[in-house]
Formats: C-alpha cells, structure tokens, sequence
DNA sequence: CCGGACGCCTGTCGGC
DNA sequence: TGCCGACAGGCGTCCG
C-alpha cells in the first residue's frame, strides 16, 4: 500500500488528532506484525504524551515524552482516528487510547507493517540507519542518483527504490517516475546519464508531491485517518493501465516483471 | 560488495 | 457455484 505519500498524507491526517494527547494504554489484540510488538509497549506509553508524528521514508515516528514508537504500515496497513468504543474490525490489531476519547487504530490485514520501540533515539534504530536521503528533501537530486548508480548493472527500477538510494519511492510511483523521465525501467542504473538522472529526480519529486497534493493513492486497502481514500490513482499514467494508450504517444502500455515487481511501461516513451 | 530470489500474510479476482 | 492460481502499495534476509 503506502508509499511516501500514502504515509505524509496519514501523518498530516493524524497530527492534529495525537499531538498533545496522553495515551490512557494501549491494547494489543494482535502483536504478530512483520516482527512481534514489543511486550512493553502498553507500559512505557501508558501516560505519557504525545509530542508529534514525524515522517522518515515510509515510516512514521510517534514521538512521545517516554520515548518514540516507530509503525510501518507494509503493504496493507492503514492508521485511523475513531471514537473510543468504536468495535474493532478483524484485522484491527492495535489501538492507542488518547485521553481525548479517541482511539488511534492500526489495521493491517496482511500484517506487513510494523510496530516497534524506538526509544529515546529512533533516527538511530537499525531499521532507519540506513536510509537514504528524502526525495523532497535538498539533498536528493540527479547528481546524487547518478552517483549512487555508478557503476551498478541493477535495473534502474529496483535501483530507484532502494530505500537506501532514496526513501519513500514504491511500486506505483517508480513507474510513474521512470514514465514522466522517459527512462526504460530495465536500463541498468550504471548505464544512466547524469541529465537524465536530473529528469528523473525532477519527476519523481512532481510525482510524490502531486500525490501528496492528492491525499495519495487509493487501489484497495489505504484510507486517511478519517477514512476517505486517496485520490492520486485517477492521476497515474502506467501503473495498471496494461493495454490502454499512453497519455503521450497512444502505445498500448505494456506489463512486464522487473526485480519481482509488475512493471507499466510505455516502450515508445521510455529508452 | 552485488544482484536476484524468497518469504512473511490475507484478500480478491479471473478463468475454467 | 466452487476451486485454483495469480497477484497485490514492502522489505529484511539469504544465497551464490
């Protein structure tokens, strides 16, 4: 599911709701994630309070006074804000309990995502070590991509996300970034030159801030905190649109695999 | 170091 | 109608 901005667009949602508030406790009905939610999570949180949500790649930070608490919502998770006494659904695995009366709800059906301690330094913890830079951040450009690239025989596709060449970018956007560049997601990264990797990192900031703009996009499972969906997906230009014209030149798009991945081209438009 | 493949899960959809 | 395979927005880990 959630890619950059599917995750800047929850952040955005929730802050207002979270930020200020004491958690009351914190009720765990499903601790099997990607990894276990941590056994004292209730009891660290319970009182204390919420300072903000930060953003880092596709992970967001509960900063609170007891420490922080680090959630990925993998590929099928989704945050929401409801009222405390709200049943939960099956796959709602975990809830926060605000003092407002409100819950900050966690469903993920396939439980990908993640919730884990991040302690008094979460920048530090090994999951986000190791992260690249953010794609709308000053320090990523095409001289940055080209240089990471140089001399990889990776496919440019997995090579765009890498989230240790840059954070944020997925499935969706790395299509849609590579079609606006007009790059072949098969190219390998080595391969690239410095004025495309200047076109490519122009579009792949247009493209996630475009989507943020649109509060993300929807296919299935993502909601906002509030849960209305996205709307980026009537915006996309390749991903899942195998058969129909490309916007630019009217080629059928084409799906192939790259890196494990469905891959939307336009071959005429990208080479 | 690098590239490629594999699981982890559940749900949905299309074809037969 | 029912079954079965393919596929789905991520990503850490393992293998050669």
């Amino acid at each position: 599911m959630p890619e950059l901005p599917e995750v800047e667009t929850t952040r955005r949602g929730l802050a207002p709701w979270v930020s200020g508030r004491r958690v009351r406790r914190v009720e765990v009905r499903e601790p099997r994630l990607r990894w276990p939610v941590p056994e004292g999570l209730g009891a660290r949180l319970s009182g204390a309070r919420i300072l903000g949500v930060r953003r880092r790649g596709k992970y967001l930070i509960l900063d609170t006074e007891a420490g922080a608490v680090l959630l990925h919502l993998g590929m099928s998770g989704s945050l929401r804000i409801v009222d405390a006494g709200t049943p939960p659904g099956p796959h709602d695995h975990l809830d926060f309990v605000l003092d407002s009366d409100r819950v900050l709800r966690l469903r993920d059906p396939r439980r990908f995502g993640a919730v884990l301690w991040g302690g008094d330094r979460p920048e530090g913890h090994r999951l986000l070590r190791a992260l690249g830079p953010e794609p709308l951040d000053p320090g990523f450009d095409g001289s940055w991509l080209h240089g990471r690239a140089r001399g990889r025989r990776v496919a440019v596709k997995p090579f765009l996300m890498d989230a240790r060449v840059v954070v944020g970018v997925g499935n969706i956007y790395a299509n849609e970034a590579l079609w606006a560049a007009g790059i072949d997601p098969r190219r390998p990264a080595g391969r690239i030159a410095r004025a495309r990797y200047e076109r490519l990192a122009r579009a792949v900031r247009q493209v996630l801030g475009a989507a943020i703009e649109a509060g993300g996009t929807t296919l299935r499972d993502f909601v906002r905190e509030d849960g209305r969906p996205g709307y980026f997906a009537r915006t996309l230009n390749v991903y899942g649109r195998e058969g129909r014209p490309c916007p630019r030149c009217a080629t059928p798009i084409r799906r192939i695999v790259v890196g494990q991945r469905s891959t939307f081209w336009c071959a005429r438009c990208q080479r």
